[in-house]
DNA sequence: ACCCAGGGTCATA
DNA sequence: TATGACCATGGG
């Protein structure tokens, strides 16, 4: 364990405040918003979130019943329409086969941790990070989550060297943190609420409030 | 007119 | 294992 991990953490929740994350009302809405985001503007996936719900989509059997056009067309605003149709549909039928299509928090009793990650890695769209966040974000289960924000942060901060591979960089902070899932909701959140406003690959570091212990700053 | 966004897949070497 | 092409809208 190492504590610099954890007073970055503390830092950042100083200054920005608890992010109540997922930004999302149900399970099935942060699962869609996983997919939904993917090297995709936020902003954006809150306009396709708003018309599948006016659409009264936003669920797992209704959305798998949409045509797969009539679906796209709903997504547009988030960008990779026809990718993320196929996407959703396919992360829907595996609810489906699991048997939590109505009620999708039953996954997390499909089986355990590992094989539960192994299982949604194999649904055709869904890589580390949208695993990683489905089984925090909507299934409340301690996995930590790491995007490209938390890869640039912590090179930036000489943390990593930058060509760790997920599995790595999710190993350091699992191993520098106390296992706390609350912590693990937290820290990914304000990570990317830091990397939003300053730690974009130009950085933009103004008023960024670890300044006093990051290189770039300087 | 650029750059970029809370990635992932597939073909290729 | 590790690159590169591809997917597409919208805000700064």
């Amino acid at each position: 364990m190492n504590p610099a991990w954890l007073h970055i953490h503390d830092r950042l929740l100083a200054a920005f405040g608890p992010q109540h994350w997922w930004p999302g009302d149900t399970p099935f809405e942060v699962m869609t918003g996983a997919v939904l985001t993917q090297n995709t503007a936020w902003g954006n996936v809150e306009k396709a979130i708003a018309r599948l719900k006016a659409a009264n989509a936003l669920s797992g059997r209704a959305l798998l019943d949409l045509e797969p056009a009539t679906l796209a067309d709903l997504i547009r605003p988030a960008g990779y329409f026809n990718v993320k149709t196929r996407r959703l549909k396919a992360l829907c039928a595996y609810l489906e086969q699991e048997g939590a299509l109505d009620d999708p928090v039953l996954l997390a009793q499909a089986a355990p941790l590992p094989e539960l990650r192994r299982r949604l890695l194999a649904v055709n769209g869904v890589g580390e990070e949208t695993a990683d966040s489905i089984l925090l974000y909507a299934l409340d289960l301690q996995v930590f989550v790491v995007d490209a924000y938390t890869r640039r942060l912590f090179t930036r901060l000489g943390r990593l060297r930058g060509d760790e591979r997920y599995s790595e960089i999710q190993a350091a902070f699992t191993a520098h943190l106390p296992p706390d899932r609350a912590l693990y909701n937290e820290y990914h959140a304000l990570i990317v609420h830091l990397g939003k406003e300053f730690c974009r690959p130009r950085p933009r570091c103004g008023a960024c409030p670890l300044n006093a212990q990051c290189p770039v700053a300087g």
